[in-house]
DNA sequence: GAGTGGTCTAGACCACTAG
DNA sequence: TAGTGGTCTAGACCACTCG
């Protein structure tokens, strides 16, 4: 088998490889969960070394998008990083009680984005987004009210819907109805304060400190795919991180 | 040569001999800067082929320890980030003015641990600690009051200097003064308020809502070499992170 | 030109998983 | 027991750096 993705074969065989593996996950053709074909299959359809099918396979391991599992296989993992959004509260207040999460849609909707808006998702002048607004409430009783925006073209079907009938995890969501996969993010911290809807929701009197979390999120092609703005009250709140 | 380090010799040999050289980083045989012997002379040495020596080098390297440069050597890496603390400004309000980013040290004297301290740095009941006080500028005029606490016993010397003396970067300061490196580190943020003398160094009221920014650094043994905490206004504050 | 790391190959044997 | 990924070897050739 040949190499079809459009490579530039000054590229190291094994990169070239690994892109093209890239392409399968991204497409779809190689879906989460699934194991992808052996090593051994590999080296035959591509007609290159062991050792070169296996560095291949490292660099998508090592970018967290393969799973190698001795005796059974390599399979494309599930990005789960919905759960990331929790290292805010990795270590929780030991109360026994720990309170149920949820997650409430408030309302969803097609709508022209703003430049803002725009800009985070990268979105031609002309095209509109959905437009997502959400209560949330994490485990130990912390609020948070999120607003969601996701390109209208990929995600038509989410504004389709009765409120209702979306899941608590969004992300599992969004490949259910949409086919579309997160699989990186970056997120921005900063604090501003409670106004109007946001005040209300969270039940906070105007001008009350708030913690802003921003966040866009990418496919594997490291498009944007949407933006989000958290807010929830300052009392609490923990963001930890592990830099290396 | 024979692998020295107290390795399990169930463990795949390329994981001992990237085991052993980590040992070699972390006691300083081999320095931060210096290139490791090359692959040719470690095959030899340790009686391994050359894809085994690479595996485990690509281990230290993607670890971040190690550094190749095709047609130089490996290096070993100079952990750079306090760099990192400069996450929180990526961004800056572009102003044509930047300021002159500024550190001073306010007071460093040796001490008897708070119960949290001695938590955070893993010590035993009797040990002490060296206790500085620090001012800092961030380049757009952030202003960051900083308490740090380093274990006496490697950073005594720390405490002997005029606070004049320090530098304005404080981990290759470590290394030159104590030869302690500093590898990796986790940071919790939370919101707090300023209080006595935070409120006075950042002349803010009481009370006033500020950013506090726990850090619990690390060598490349684990072992906790720094605690800080560093506290300054929410105003303008921006912490971005990348997740994957 | 000598020496370094970078790529690639070919094949052996081991350890784990599952039917 | 068959099939998978995991480890390890041995050696060829390339691309880059530096004196």
């Amino acid at each position: 088998m040949k190499i079809t993705s459009s490579s530039d074969s000054r590229l190291p065989l094994y990169q070239r490889l690994s892109d093209e593996w890239l392409a399968k996950i991204a497409s779809g053709e190689w879906q989460p969960g699934q194991a992808i074909p052996t090593e051994a299959e590999l080296t035959q359809q591509y007609g290159v070394a062991v050792g070169t099918v296996r560095k291949a396979i490292d660099c998508l391991v090592n970018e967290g998008l393969l799973e190698r599992s001795q005796g059974r296989g390599t399979f494309v993992r599930r990005p789960q990083f919905d759960a990331s959004f929790f290292r805010f509260f990795r270590q929780l207040p030991s109360t026994g009680e720990q309170g149920i999460p949820e997650s409430h849609i408030l309302s969803n909707r097609v709508e022209t984005p703003s430049a803002t808006v725009r800009h985070a998702l990268e979105l031609e002048e002309h095209e509109e987004v959905v437009h997502l607004k959400r209560l949330r409430t994490i485990r130990n009783g912390h609020r948070f009210y999120e607003e969601i925006w996701l390109p209208a073209k990929a995600f038509y079907r989410l504004a389709e819907l009765q409120p209702d009938e979306f899941d608590q995890l969004l992300y599992p969501f969004y490949e259910a109805q949409c086919g579309q996969i997160i699989a990186s993010a970056q997120e921005t911290l900063s604090i501003s304060t409670a106004q109007e809807e946001v005040a209300e929701r969270l039940q906070l009197a105007e001008g009350t400190p708030t913690v802003l979390v921003e966040r866009v999120a990418r496919g594997y092609n490291r498009k944007p795919l949407e933006y989000r703005i958290a807010q929830g009250p300052t009392q609490g709140f923990r963001y930890q991180i592990d830099i290396n």
